[in-house]
DNA sequence: CTGAAAGCGCTAACAC
DNA sequence: GTGTTAGCGCTTTCAG
């Protein structure tokens, strides 16, 4: 019947070419052992010659599972998040594994939207690092609940118990703050995210931490909460340098602040790091390169991505039930804006 | 059947509840109008009710399409390729379309591999940047063959026929170098891509008719040609420093190249852009923050991807047949490492 | 070692 | 406005 010209050719293409059953044909291209090695050759160089794809589409449907991967960010455009996807390509690939990728643009509403689809795709395993906005989860309890693979990478859910691949933000927190400190000073700001997700209430924890730690007092009004873009650094290290009593040195919860930051202070003729020693967190290209180059914390984004789709794909293939969260180790890159000594 | 727990409900299992038939279930879920408007609304609240998720996949078999749009770029770790995805994402989401991606890491191996598979998977369309290393187009042609929709970016191949998104890179290599000119600069050297990519021929070819119309002697030895990493551009550098003449400005190829050139003469004590004046292509994000800031021509990727998506969507939807090339333009910007005046 | 037959979940011509 | 039926292309029992 599928004789005309602009059809695939299927199974049953092959099947009737060599007047053999389409069940043949569909073992020999899978290397089903039963199958003869001379049939299997027969079948295979029919298949070239008709230019034979399979359907996977059709085999997925069948085998109810879509060899398909998930992955949801906040921005693809984003270092970390695109270092993080290509980590998951990397592995995924390898294993036979399609990813699909969407965006939520730190929007809850398009967040929960993508995950429908996703599911309603049957993909195999989500891998997900939640938008700014969410704070509601059915979304992805759903999968839980269906058992199928989720793993939340950088901003988990604590109530979702689940795999989870994070940096540990606190101790990385710690460190750069107590390097301020081991620069000498004394009066240390802090640009925090987001409160409700844990990667940024870790960080603003860990600085209080290594604060106390060091019998400095703690100053409510030196910590000043956004969602970090480039903007809000400018408006709050405004706020920081009005106080009567301005830091000494400001940890910012990302580079991107840590830059607007500097710019700004620079323009004000305040230097860096004599005056006043900046930090980021999460070490993007430009702090590297940028003058003075920011002290920062990296993040494994690219490790990050292979170990969260080879947890996934261990999930995916022997359905162990056990979850782990698994942290991984930060490194403390010290450079010029808060190297006064 | 359908009733063990921990399988999905179909549409079979809302039809049964009610005692209705399966495809007028069907119907209702897709608003077709032949159905009433009560019906639908008992088969809509049964499906809530049972937590009905439609199975894309069976419905894409039958549908003979996958509402899915392949991307596949060299690396999607780069800033330039994440904003085009970001961008394809972008509106193929709004239209309802799922992306999957994948990067060929600039092998023409995984190219092929990545690009048979997406087919298999019978995606709808694909948008391609290919690979340096590709020199052979049979995987890609498969597409235009089968009529699939293609879209090419960036790198495209000028033997296949079929739409595609580029910058001008030659026009933007012609401004760059007019630019150095208008500068002072005399003795303009260039680095220069893999010259089977037509961008990095467009880019040299721009380089080479400004010098031309300015009347400025072309020198063969002034023009290296590798693979632009970090790496290499600082062998050319070194390469061009020590030829008699050594050049007084460069114009490289991307701006990971002119930032390694700019730190390798840097530490040679020769001053940018008073001694030597540097531009670099592409407005790496890294290139506004550096110090001295870079000249360079910004190629709107992220438009890129929205162009793409949309040429693509159009081509699924309308099976219209016309090729276009669409070359949106570039734009210099002029920063400290070539501003000498 | 191979074939027949059923079915994955959905859709759409065709009937009424 | 709704039901019947067949089938998308593949896999997989069950038989032989």
């Amino acid at each position: 019947m599928n004789r005309n010209k602009n059809a695939e050719p299927t199974i049953h293409d092959i099947a009737r070419e060599l007047e053999i059953s389409a069940s043949t044909v569909s073992r020999a291209l899978n290397d089903n052992p039963r199958i003869s090695l001379k049939t299997k050759e027969k079948i295979k160089a029919v298949a070239d010659k008709l230019g034979y794809r399979p359907n996977t589409l059709a085999s997925n449907l069948r085998n109810k599972k879509s060899n398909t991967i998930g992955i949801v960010v906040p921005l693809i455009n984003r270092h970390f998040f695109s270092s993080v996807i290509s980590g998951v390509e990397d592995v995924a690939f390898k294993a036979g594994f399609n990813v699909v990728i969407s965006q939520s643009n730190d929007l809850a509403a398009k967040e929960i939207s993508i995950v429908q689809s996703m599911f309603s795709n049957r993909v195999d395993g989500l891998i997900i690092s939640i938008a700014m906005q969410t704070d509601t989860f059915d979304h992805l309890k759903l999968f839980s609940k269906k058992h199928i693979p989720l793993v939340f990478f950088d901003r988990a859910v604590p109530e979702i118990e689940t795999d989870k691949i994070v940096v540990d933000d606190f101790a990385g927190a710690y460190r750069v703050t107590q390097h301020l400190i081991d620069q000498g000073y004394q009066r240390i700001g802090h640009l925090a995210g987001p409160q409700n997700l844990t990667t940024y209430l870790d960080r603003k924890n860990g600085y209080i931490d290594a604060l106390r730690k060091n019998r400095i007092a703690f100053d409510e009004s030196l910590i000043i909460v956004n969602t970090l873009t480039s903007e809000e650094g400018v408006l709050a290290v405004q706020q920081l340098m009005s106080l009567p009593e301005p830091p000494d040195a400001i940890f910012c919860g990302n580079d991107t602040t840590a830059l607007s930051v500097m710019i700004y202070l620079r323009n004000k003729g305040i230097r860096i790091p004599e005056d006043i020693g900046i930090v980021g967190f999460s070490n993007e290209p430009f702090s590297k390169v940028v003058s003075p180059s920011i002290s920062t914390i990296a993040q494994p984004g690219f490790e990050m991505g292979q170990k969260a789709a080879e947890l996934i794909i261990r999930k995916i293939e022997n359905k162990e039930r056990t979850y782990q969260t698994i942290t991984l180790p930060t490194e403390l890159i010290i450079r010029e804006s808060s190297s006064r000594k």
